[in-house]
DNA sequence: AGCACGCCGACT
DNA sequence: GTCGGCGTGCTC
């Protein structure tokens, strides 16, 4: 009997493909194990086995697999049916959602290697390239296609390789790496003959003379308190004060044994674990009622304000998981800006705690992904952002999805455009496990299944400590700027209480919502403003390079001098970000310690350890940020928060603007108030009687839902309606005119008049190409699979239209 | 996603 | 003539 597997290919492909396997193999492979497979002409793919059959594929060959990578399968059955749902509900192909899910480290890839063949041939019947490649040939036996390329000079250097390859002068293979590599660290044990104590006077006796060598063995007994042990030799080096060649040494003379030990690079250290804290009476009564929630529903809502200590009610449902050896997922909206979060896990659960980054290597990742999959009987909690939901998670028992509303769950840029929270609950529901939402400012929608009764809801009002909502303040710009009032872009009012809270020694964050507003080089005289040469965007000024950068293609060119269009040299920057607030506010309060947080300050691994640990250490005064502010962060001191600008949030072309804004500065404004004091909000507006600053600065979440809800039914917005929005991308603007027309028509026939558009997005043109959007909207009536299906047997006719087969289709089911 | 193949314009 | 630029189609 012939054997067959289905496999999935880490590429946007719209099936599965089949290989042929030997009976042998088939007695090592099972769905979910790793196969190298070759894929087209020459190159080597990592797939998943994802079916094993006998079905011989009747209108092609299949090839054999090149070769089986795992003993046992790296993808659980749950996280295969995980993938599938993704797939179909994001109409997006499993080979993307494979790729997102699995660490990079498991999808080696093949590179192509070329080699000489020795025997002898006429010099002159080689071309100058080939006669380059040929000599670079005589130094290094083996070269990559990349270095043929670089050595000749040349782009396209495959059918270069394909003439040598006919003349018999070279031959190629594929080389296979793979990327993750264990940690191994080097051990000595002391030879067994040494055990008895005779024979260990006789070896110090013997090592007299060499007096780094006998210390060497003295420092490993005292190491290991007189047992045979392995011994790291970095340990052994430090404490004997001798060197790698005094461990040499030892093992060449057989005193010492040599071991490799692989190692987790990620290593907790468990000193310093801590009780939890008990919960107050209204920890426990939303603790009390988040369990009797879950008799009847899976989901539930805890609604509880800033700084109530949800995090301590979690950290009991999370003991109590563990307590049942069972898994636990801890979602966050980004990991990086949790640090406090980490340590204060780790400090209850030690080294259960497993954290997922996107910024932790590709090894580390590997070593997490297994100490899951193989460890069914020990309960783990995963900290992570959006891609852990993806991890293996056998045995989950419950899930927390932190800060629910935080839109960087939705994943946008490349497919799979999933919803980590919405992920998280069909998971929970394919695993039988409990998943609690949590937030003080939940989005609509999930106040909205609650309220409908499809999640249960948890109220927590009262603050930690009885500490009080802070106080509120709303401040006229306009009426400001008419009294010329303003200092740059800041009031008399927010001055005078900065000056207040130094002088009490109270820390400051100033937030400035830089999304859209970044500061923008403008000529006083002629009203020009540079653009970007490959999208509809003008270019941002930033001071610290002094450069302009567009913020979609990274174009950037040196900062002007005088303006391109009339060559004068009045030049000036408009709109005000980050940047430009920290530069005031050290005019102004020059004996302050001031430190700015955004995307520039940071980059890198540790970028936002520093200047959280520095603001949190108090060594610096006043903070200036964007969002990354809001997001999770717990500061003792700060006394006063400012919004510089809420209009530009409010202005947002978008129809979750005002729902955003509330949640944004809901939550800045959580981040003030310290123990014993009130804490105090400034935020300036022009605009002091917009009713979301009103409800911001009542505190008052449910008339802004009511009202919000209100619109979204009248406007037919989600959570009433659902959205799902349809990119068309092609370098020709008359192209995408045309085919976005046939697309939207096409649509309206079945879908009739939900079908909104087509519509330039805001910013038209990006890296050269047009945009344009069609938005479907389906009512709650109708079948989302049934709309879906429409849509795509709309695209299939779409693309098989010869004209409109360059144009790239994206769709975003959820596109919000 | 790659990569080949084929067609076209721009140069040594 | 050759090189590099795309557009198109295929990959088990």
């Amino acid at each position: 009997m012939n054997f067959f597997i289905d496999v999935i290919l880490p590429i946007p492909l719209q099936k599965l493909y089949t290989y042929s396997i030997t009976k042998a193999e088939s007695d090592f492979v099972s769905v979910g194990t790793r196969v190298a497979v070759p894929f087209g002409k020459s190159k080597i793919y990592t797939a998943i086995v994802s079916k094993i059959h006998h079905e011989e594929p009747k209108v092609y060959v299949p090839k054999s697999i090149h070769q089986i990578l795992d003993e046992s399968p790296v993808i659980t059955n749950q996280q295969i049916n995980l993938w599938n749902w993704i797939s179909k509900y994001y109409m997006c192909s499993l080979g993307e959602v494979m790729r997102a899910a699995l660490p990079s480290a498991f999808l080696l890839e093949s590179e192509t290697l070329i080699s000489k063949i020795e025997l002898e041939f006429n010099d002159l019947d080689l071309s100058d390239n080939e006669f380059l490649i040929y000599e670079a040939l005589q130094f290094r036996p083996k070269l990559k296609v990349a270095e043929i390329a670089a050595i000749t000079d040349r782009k396209t250097v495959l059918p270069l390789i394909k003439q040598l390859l006919e003349k018999g002068i070279i031959e190629v293979h594929e080389e296979i790496y793979e990327k993750y590599k264990p940690k191994l660290v080097r051990y000595v044990h002391l030879n067994a003959i040494y055990s008895n104590d005779e024979k260990l006077q006789e070896l110090i006796e013997q090592l007299k003379r060499a007096k780094k060598q006998q210390q060497m063995v003295l420092s490993y007994f005292s190491i290991n308190s007189g047992k045979i042990k392995a011994t790291k030799v970095s340990d052994l080096i430090k404490v004997s004060g001798g060197s790698s060649t005094t461990v040499k040494a030892l093992i060449d003379k057989g005193v010492f044994l040599e071991d490799y030990i692989q190692e987790d690079r990620v290593v907790f250290n468990d000193d310093n674990r801590l009780e939890q804290k008990s919960l107050n009476q209204f920890q426990n009564k939303a603790l009390e009622d988040i369990k009797s929630a879950f008799k009847n529903h899976d989901v539930a809502l805890l609604h509880g304000v800033t700084s109530s200590g949800k995090t301590e009610v979690y950290a009991k449902l999370i003991a109590s998981a563990l307590s049942k050896q069972k898994n636990v997922l801890y979602l966050v909206p980004e990991i990086a800006l949790t640090t406090q979060l980490v340590g204060r896990l780790q400090s209850y659960f030690g080294e259960k705690v497993i954290v997922y980054h996107s910024r932790y290597s590709l090894n580390e990742r590997v070593e997490a992904w297994y100490k899951l999959l193989n460890n069914t009987s020990e309960g783990f909690i995963v900290l992570g952002a959006r891609s852990s939901v993806l991890l293996p998670l056998p045995n989950l028992d419950l899930i927390i999805v932190d800060e629910e509303h935080e839109q960087s769950y939705k994943q946008f840029d490349p497919a799979p455009r999933y919803h980590a929270r919405d992920t998280a609950i069909v998971l929970a529901k394919f695993s039988n496990a409990k998943i609690l939402l949590g937030s003080a400012t939940p989005s609509l929608e999930s106040y909205y299944n609650a309220s409908n009764k499809k999640y249960g809801i948890v109220e927590l009002n009262e603050r930690f400590n009885n500490l009080l909502l802070p106080e509120m303040e709303l401040v006229d710009i306009k009426d400001k700027l008419k009294r010329k009032r303003m200092t740059g872009h800041f009031s008399d009012r927010l001055i005078e209480e900065i000056q207040f809270s130094l002088e009490e020694k109270g820390q400051i964050i100033l937030f400035q919502n830089r999304r859209g507003f970044a500061p923008i080089v403008e000529c006083k005289t002629c009203g020009h403003s540079p653009q970007c040469p490959n999208c509809d965007v003008s270019l941002t000024y930033h001071q610290f390079r002094s450069e302009l950068r567009c913020h979609y293609c990274s174009h950037n060119i040196p900062m002007i001098k005088n303006c391109d269009a009339c060559g004068n040299t009045s030049l000036d920057t408009k709109g005000f970000g980050t940047e430009q607030i920290e530069t005031e506010v050290k005019l102004l309060f020059p004996n302050y310690k001031v430190a700015r947080m955004d995307l520039d300050t940071t980059r890198g691994k540790h970028g936002y350890k520093k200047v959280i640990n520095a603001f949190e250490s108090g060594s610096v005064d006043i903070l200036v940020g964007t969002q990354m502010l809001t997001k999770g962060l717990d500061f003792k001191n700060v006394r006063l928060v400012g919004i510089m600008n809420a209009d530009t949030l409010l202005n947002f072309p978008d129809f979750r603007a005002h729902e955003r804004s509330f949640q944004l500065m809901a939550q800045v404004a959580g981040r003030s108030g310290r123990q014993g004091s009130r804490g105090k909000v400034l935020i300036q507006t022009y605009n002091p009687y917009h009713k979301i600053l009103q409800q911001v600065a009542s505190h008052d979440y449910k008339s802004m839902y009511d009202e919000q809800i209100d619109q979204r039914h009248n406007f037919k917005y989600p959570p009433v309606y659902r959205l799902i929005r349809i990119t068309l991308r092609q370098k020709d603007y008359n192209k995408v005119n045309l085919a976005s027309d046939w697309m939207a028509k096409s649509l309206r026939q079945i879908l009739g008049s939900n079908v909104l558009g087509p519509e330039y997005p805001s910013i038209a043109r990006i890296r050269n190409q047009y945009n344009k959007h069609i938005l479907v909207k389906i009512p709650g009536n109708q079948s989302i699979t049934k709309t879906k299906e429409a849509i795509l047997k709309v695209k299939n006719s779409f693309t098989s239209i010869s004209e409109f087969k360059s144009v790239r289709v994206v769709l975003n089911v959820d596109n919000y």
